[in-house]
DNA sequence: GAGGATATGTCAGCTTTGTTGACACAATTC
DNA sequence: GAATTGTGTCAACAAAGCTGACATATCCTC
């Protein structure tokens, strides 16, 4: 599998033709680990906290957009109501987040995280936040915006 | 909770001072929505064959370094050998890959993807190349360097 | 050669976090 | 009044991680 010889001397940078055989195995593997690294840095916090994950991505959005409805989230996260159920309902509990009945629509939650809340958002974005402040000043100055826009390039655009 | 009407009035743009209060929100909120995508693309596939983002892995590392041992494979994922031993067998099972004993030491077994298992290999991470690929030629020139590196250093440097 | 260390496999049970299906209830809308 | 919508909840199940314990074969050391 390894004896591709034919004339085709430097076509690495050659993106055009994006044919059968050139698989960017490279960037995908990057993306694993770098991901893999950049989630396993709260882990520590969760588990003082006694929470995992799922736990970690209801307070970091809620508090992101503070009186968002459960709906929302469930649009945001993709996830089902009744998984949602179970860690909000902890986190409800524990006083990390409240409810509010809508002022509209009665049937709504509005969503908010109490100070405690805030405070755990904070604390467990705080390494990550690290992570990409050194990550990008190792790479260089304007190395932000362009991963910014190819974060934004990546995601589905659609149905967000 | 809300009445920070101090003299502080355009700090925002300010990233020198990286103290308690900026932190990277939205980088860290835009890894998670391109990532999430990023793995929703194979998941067609897997769901045909019966399998999972665990085999998903374990085909991929394997096909990238032949004949890699099970040490080698348990070191990559960070995962117990008792979780990488359930999906292993189903794909040795299943004819995805085989192993070999090793030549020098033979307690190792050296891991190879089948031609099926390669087939599979291709076939998952080619959306996946597909959507790094649009991503990149829509952020622009010089982007894959840029984002190689930024990836690069987000990861950890010492335990790979 | 005996004994300890190493690489791998396996059994059993548990946790987290996702899923589907069904149903309840209040509030809104038609 | 009837249908729809937003939310909550019960029950069962699946994927994929974990710990602990133990077996086997092989290698390495004394």
């Amino acid at each position: 599998m390894a004896g591709q010889s034919r004339d085709n001397s430097q076509y690495t940078t050659d993106v055009t033709r994006k044919s059968e055989d050139t698989i960017d195995f490279e960037i995908i593997e990057l993306l694993f680990f770098a991901y893999r690294d950049f989630t396993g840095d709260p882990d520590a916090i969760l588990e003082k906290s006694g929470f995992g994950r799922a736990h970690h991505r209801v307070v970091h959005f809620v508090n992101r957009e503070p009186g968002m409805t459960v709906a929302d989230l469930l649009d945001t996260l993709k996830i089902t109501k009744q998984s949602l159920a179970r860690v909000l309902k902890q986190l409800i509990d524990s006083g990390y987040i409240r409810q509010v009945t809508g002022p509209e629509d009665r049937r709504q939650r509005m969503l908010y995280t109490t100070k405690e809340g805030q405070a755990l958002a904070r604390a467990l974005a705080e390494p990550q936040s690290r992570r990409i402040a050194d990550a990008l000043a190792k790479t260089g100055p304007g190395a932000r915006e362009i991963v910014k826009r190819f974060l934004v390039n990546m995601k589905n655009s659609a149905a967000d």
